[in-house]
DNA sequence: ACCATGCTTGACGTTTACGTCAACGTCAAG
DNA sequence: CTTGACGTTGACGTAAACGTCAAGCATGGT
């Protein structure tokens, strides 16, 4: 039956994104994922796969929880009442301001950094001038 | 006398960089920053203020000061040993992996958002379309 | 029938990054 | 000399984000 959409198991989805089966319990607790049930088993539907990647980029990105939830619930179909809608679009322009904040500030690390290991190599070029080369 | 370099006191750094002293000083029990003492009181000079400014890019960035204090050291001299100097560069590469990974995050979550956004302004403009446009 | 395997729900423990007193030192101003 | 204002060191508290048992259900294979 080709039509119907594949599900997994808390274990496949624990695998497959190097997280316990704690975590993503963890995550269904604070309502990030709604897992449906069989019996007492968690069903993992696509939907609730996308979710899961999405909460992980945000911790990568090194935003709590809370503030992951905001994101990630933006994804979903928006409403259709123009109050709602509003404030949808306040929260993305907030969200965008704090991305933007931290891409300059990523962008002006690299920046250094790169700033830094240019001495370094120079450092060690320096270095390797001085002897013969051996090791 | 012009050429001595600034100071500044706890509360100073404190009130610039909207941290409580608490932090300072936890800042610097975790070796992040090392001011000088005058009796018992600390004294601030340039380096610990771009130390600090740095921890609290890190922390923007979402890294824990584990890490942040990893980074924040490469800013220091590099010291003229060559193995040294190649151990920093590999850390410079992880770290920089680390920032192109997220700074790739955050390019993808935006313009992600910025779809959210347009279908949420349709579906407001189709909104207003329809009423007469009263509030 | 039985047992291993996988999943379940608590419940308590842990680490990080501070917040929050409490109690005390010190130094310039009145 | 006393009074703030500012600083100091503990010590304990706490919120977030899980880790780590413990104990039990369910089910598929032998």
């Amino acid at each position: 039956m080709p039509g119907a959409e594949p599900t997994w198991t808390i274990a496949e989805l624990a695998d497959e994104f190097g997280v316990t089966h704690r975590t993503i319990r963890f995550y269904e607790h604070q309502g990030l994922i709604s897992p449906q049930r069989h019996g007492s088993r968690r069903i993992f539907h696509p939907r609730d796969r996308i979710r899961l990647a999405l909460v992980l980029r945000g911790k990568r990105l090194g935003f709590d929880l809370a503030e992951i939830r905001r994101i990630v619930d933006m994804y979903e179909q928006p409403p259709g009442e123009a109050g709602q809608l509003r404030y949808l679009i306040d929260q993305i322009t907030a969200r965008r301001a704090e991305l933007e904040q931290r891409r300059h500030d990523i962008e002006q690390t690299l920046s250094e950094l790169a700033e830094v290991e240019r001495r370094c190599r120079s450092d060690l070029a320096r270095l390797a001038d001085g002897d013969t080369g051996q090791e």
